[in-house]
RNA sequence: GUGGGUAUAGCUCAGUUGGUUAGAGCGCUAGAUUGUGGCUCUAGAGGUCGUCGGUUCGACUCCGACUAUCCACCCCA
């Protein structure tokens, strides 16, 4: 037997109508924000990534399924969605629109890592980016969708942290101060946060480590390390948050993996999802459309996994069941000229719009009803010699058992059925 | 990539200190007097016990490797 690779998920007929709620719900929230779908190739050229998401990240670093084609040209599978989006705002001359440009997308990302419950090789992600607005206004903006987006959902237990991580010059102040202040405990940190404390050591904020963790507790914070612009920008941003009713913890350790993140980050987290609990993640970023070579731009946006959200969904068990079936008829038969007769009735009917099915196994009419049953059809008729002779047939409501008599036609028949349901 | 758990029917799981034809419930198919579902009863199909190798007279059971999956680390959505 052949299997799926490592890491990858069929998304069989029961799950994928909770998949369609989720895309609908997105697609449904970003038209009333004024959000444009876009859709961009699953592979791009290497480098994109390497200078978009950073050189020196994980993703890049070891998690790329990257490849050489035929052509020679080195071609890797989107790691994620937000440097595709830079790329193609620039290559389509996106900014000689009136600004803001506003895009959403709903992508399959790839990461080769080891896989387990929320984390997979090939996921999926929704996702929102804002080009060209540098306004506090407009993260308030892109939360709210996040926040709309999931409140719509109604997910429980999700919780939306905030944190600021600066622009390039407080930063660099901060790494400063960061670095001097890990140096006295560089005999305690573990192995990973003694690399971090040379290449990037706001993350040993992230250490999960008891020691590092610890000391970390007293490391002077960026947040309280802004420089003016950035300072009053986060404060603006909390200010319309609040406005509007967002609900928030500010959470000075948050820090997001990709490099290309300045000023506000943030991450809503489900507390329904052990290790792999964020469900949505994103942020500023303001050096990015100029990294990739195009006339410098503000982006703000952010990503949610879709898997993760499933996974919470199957977590609640209030998954009270608005998917439910449309009403359907199942037209059971006795003989081949009735099954030939239905199969044609079928064909009318569902042109009207109405659901229909029948019987393919070449089944009994008792073994068609129970069919019909596991079906869980809400109307059956029998069609037989008899029927046929004269016309008309028994329509039964499959819920109550009422019985309505009714012509052998399409018009009839669905007339009879959008009565009964009424 | 590191550490640990798990692997028996389509699904959820039993399977005695290693002993011959491997079980249950659910699901699936058919039937319970010839034209009507749900409940009940009966029967049937379905397993190279994850794969390969080892120990043994004999392995679903013990050992090893591999693979898959789950949990944590790491990373992130």
């Amino acid at each position: 037997m052949i299997t799926k690779p490592r890491g990858t998920e069929d998304v069989l007929p029961e799950e994928s109508k909770l998949w369609q709620y989720i895309e609908n719900t997105a697609r449904r929230v970003c038209e009333l924000y004024g959000y444009k779908e876009i859709r961009t190739p699953v592979f791009e050229h290497t480098e994109l990534f390497q200078r978009g998401v950073g050189d020196t990240t994980d993703v890049v670093q070891k998690e790329m399924y990257t490849f050489e084609d035929k052509g020679g040209r080195s071609i890797t599978l989107k790691p994620e969605g937000t440097a595709t989006l830079v790329r193609s705002y620039i290559e389509n001359s996106l900014y000689a629109n009136p600004q803001p440009t506003k895009l959403s997308y709903i992508i399959p990302c790839f990461r080769y890592e080891k896989p387990q419950s929320g984390r997979l090789r090939e996921f999926h992600q929704f996702g929102i980016e804002c080009f060209g607005a540098s306004t506090p206004t407009t993260d308030a903006e892109v939360i709210s969708l996040a926040y709309m987006f999931l409140k719509e959902l109604k997910l429980t237990g999700i919780r939306l942290n905030i944190n600021s991580i600066g622009c390039p010059v407080c930063k660099k102040d901060y790494n400063q101060k960061l670095r001097a202040y890990f140096e006295n405990y560089r005999g305690e940190l573990c192995p990973t946060c003694l690399e971090r404390l040379e290449k990037n050591p706001m993350r040993i904020i992230d250490c999960k480590s008891e020691i590092c963790s610890r000391i970390a507790k007293d490391a002077p914070k960026m947040i309280d390390n802004l420089c003016e612009d950035c300072s009053t920008h986060f404060e603006g941003v909390k200010e319309r948050l609040d406005n509007m009713g967002v609900e928030y913890t500010v959470n000075p350790d948050i820090v997001r993996g990709l490099d290309y993140y300045t000023k506000t980050v943030f991450e809503f987290v489900s507390d329904a999802l052990g290790a792999q609990s964020t469900v949505c993640g994103g942020g500023r970023y303001s050096g990015l459309v100029e990294e990739l070579g195009g006339k410098p731009a503000d982006g703000i946006g952010f990503a949610a996994g879709l898997e993760r959200l499933i996974l919470v969904f199957k977590k609640q068990q209030e998954q009270l069941n608005e998917f439910d079936s449309v009403p359907d008829l199942f037209v059971a038969t006795m003989g081949e000229t009735a099954e030939k007769f239905a199969q044609k009735l079928i064909f009318e009917l569902r042109q009207k719009g109405i659901h229909a099915q029948q019987d393919l196994c070449g089944r009994s009419l008792k073994a068609q009803m129970k069919y019909a049953d596991k079906l869980s059809s809400k109307f059956s008729i029998v069609i037989g010699d008899t029927e046929l002779e004269q016309n008309s047939a028994n329509l039964k409501n499959m819920t109550n058992g009422g019985i309505t008599e009714t012509d052998l036609s399409a018009d009839a028949l669905s007339e009879k059925i959008i009565q009964e349901v009424k």
